[in-house]
DNA sequence: ATATTACCGACCGACGGTCGGTCGTGAGAG
DNA sequence: CTCTCACGACCGACCGTCGGTCGGTAATAT
């Protein structure tokens, strides 16, 4: 039975369903042959679309990163709202907890899923430092903020959100509220807010 | 040609040639036969000795860490010298670059190198986070410190360290040094510290 | 009719890991 | 002091699985 569809149909097909089993399964634990049963097509079809299993895999996070830094980019370069209402807003963008399941900081920190998740982080961070760091430009304008290494500081806070929060802690556990309330209480001291003026 | 040692020494051999491979080319570029040519063992050996070429890795790392956190923990414990020099100097024995090129923030942060990294940082944070933590109660006590968040500014600290200053830049460019003043006005921030009062 | 695009699946070499069997060696019996 | 024998160290052929290739085929566009 030979289907043929639309590249661009077909690429989309086989990067939804990688993207589902590597963040069930593990990057390395997920064969080809595990996406080829499922999809229902031949290696050579894979191949013919995607050059190697890496490639789909930054295939993946080029989507997912995407989606997620236009919606921060909008969020932050709307200048007419406060600064500290922004970097709340553009940082909470990126950890939806709840409705859908697809976060870009994804759950799944085993060791299986080393490259991945070092993967997502390098292009996340690549993506947003430049975007909250600006937001911190704006507040330090505002004279809500301040610090003499504004983009070192989003840095710093950045990276440490998009690996601390990757434990498998329950959410609501009072470990994972002072994790949280330490992290807000850093990030004022660390862009200089004013202590609790981040969780108006 | 058949040459049998102590279990202990032959796998001390097999750590010792893993880890100069490991290092070098990477954990996934590094075949089992790679190590069994170069040390001349059968690979009936090596399984004999460790059950997983995974295992090989995990043995290697608590080598490296056992021995950095030793002498981090013989800094941290002198109470006779004042927090601030001890914080200075627990955290520099983790990055003796020079002399020795065998550091546990290792340099290769390539992709291939993903799993290797994770478990290191993972191993090294575990065992960090508590003994510089320490020193910031001490520090706190004396009067120099002060935060509410002890342990979580500890850990974003250490995290971020082990994670930013493994990029290729030159050793004293601009970048680099503007990286590393932004870190120590960071920690100083995030613990409380007097502004420069870490680097006398 | 022809060219292009999408698809197929047998095949490949390399890999991590297994297993039945071999051999050096040191403690204890003679 | 010598023999033996059990055990720990060692061997390498073999296995299944993996990511990736390639020559060919069917469908679609021109």
């Amino acid at each position: 039975m030979r289907v043929v569809k639309e590249a661009e149909e077909r690429k989309n097909e086989i990067l939804d369903v990688s993207q589902r089993l590597f963040s069930t399964k593990g990057f390395d634990d997920t064969s080809i042959a595990d996406i080829l049963n499922e999809i229902g097509i031949a290696k050579g079809t894979l191949y013919y679309h995607f050059k190697s299993k890496e490639e789909i895999l930054d295939a993946i996070i080029d989507r997912m990163i995407t989606g997620q830094v236009l919606m921060a980019k909008k969020i932050a370069e709307d200048k007419s709202v406060p600064a500290v209402t922004r970097i709340v807003n553009a940082m909470m963008s990126f950890s939806v907890e709840g409705a859908n399941e697809e976060f870009v900081l994804e759950q799944i920190h085993k060791p299986q899923n080393a490259l991945m998740h070092q993967k997502i982080q390098d292009s996340l961070m690549k993506a947003v430092v430049p975007i909250i760091t600006e937001i911190v430009l704006d507040g330090i304008n505002e004279g809500v903020f301040k610090t003499d290494y504004p983009a070192e500081g989003v840095e710093l806070i950045l990276m440490y959100a998009s690996q601390a929060f990757n434990d498998d802690e329950a959410p609501n556990s009072p470990e994972k509220l002072k994790k949280i309330n330490g992290f807000v209480y850093n990030t004022e001291r660390i862009i200089g807010a004013e202590q609790g003026s981040l969780l108006k």
